[in-house]
DNA sequence: TCTGAGCCCATGATATCCCATGATTTCCCA
DNA sequence: TGGGAAATCATGGGATATCATGGGCTCAGA
């Protein structure tokens, strides 16, 4: 069982705003100590809602006093995040209701759709999504063309994109 | 028990869409962690879909945590690869159902081809095979005259047996 | 009483499990 | 070394469990 998100799972929200939390997400998500998942609006993407388990939440704490990373944009991010989150825990069928905020911000209707990012996950709104994958298929192309060498050699970074 | 890939397998899509995983490949996946197999559709070529276990994954997962939280760069990677990959455990037989998006982009039909590239292995509709080997193979002699002598030395490619 | 949230049940679609079959391939033994 | 027994494998198909979704019911707070 990999510990991370992966896939595309596109979900429908019904009358009452619910939407289901895909399968393969919940047993990542409860290994973390709960049953449910903390969202947050993605302040790197506009119009994506971030999604992840408690273990990236405690990562991000940790990361806020660590002096790897520039302060300020820590404060920032940690506000943004911790200030925007909501933890949402799902009913017996493995749903929840986006909250309203959310909702709003990522511009969904009545379908979401959730996509695995390695250590969280996005909800977005189907279109709005499926431009974003082009364009970033696209920039992926152009600026990391030795991806598959790099990693096999044993994940050592070697320029490039960094 | 080469911790690698090799060979050409050609295996049939039933009623189902199930194919068998080549048995070669198998011992190789699950020592890699679970029973299954990820993929994802190419990025180095188009219309073929990239297979792995584990171990791949894990690697790619620090290779992209190796970037900067929320860079480009990890957005990239982790937007195309990681939103367009399928995490499937194979049955008691040792079969998967190809996901109708990997499908498609490979445009596979009721036939599907399994080539071991070593640490990873590519799945591809048989006749695009084909043409991209004879393309491969053309260009190879072209471009690097003493391949063959080389080749020859230290062991043909499993390409070869076709 | 009204409203909203959470809870449970029902249902159709899908995926999973299991058993069966035929074709090879491997192994064993004369 | 030839032949047959046994194991492996790819494939087919039915039975079963899981999942996403819809809808109703109950309880709590206003």
């Amino acid at each position: 069982m990999a510990p991370i998100f992966l896939g595309t799972h596109e979900v429908k929200l019904d009358s009452k705003g619910r939407v289901s939390i895909p399968a393969p997400f919940r047993p990542t998500l409860s290994r973390q100590g709960f049953d449910g998942v903390i969202l947050f609006p993605s302040y790197k993407v506009e119009g994506a809602i971030e999604g992840c388990g408690q273990d990236f939440l405690n990562q991000l704490m940790d990361s806020v006093n660590s002096y790897e990373l520039f302060s300020d944009a820590q404060e920032d991010l940690s506000a943004t995040i911790f200030g925007a989150a909501h933890q949402l825990q799902w009913d017996s069928n493995g749903r929840i209701v986006l909250p309203e905020a959310l909702i709003s911000a990522a511009d969904i209707k009545d379908k979401a759709v959730f996509v695995g990012t390695g250590a969280l996950f996005r909800i977005w709104q189907p279109e709005r999504w499926a431009a974003y994958q082009a364009a970033r298929r696209q920039s992926a192309k152009e600026k990391v063309p030795s991806l598959a060498v790099k990693s096999q050699a044993g994940g050592q970074s070697a320029g490039g994109a960094a």
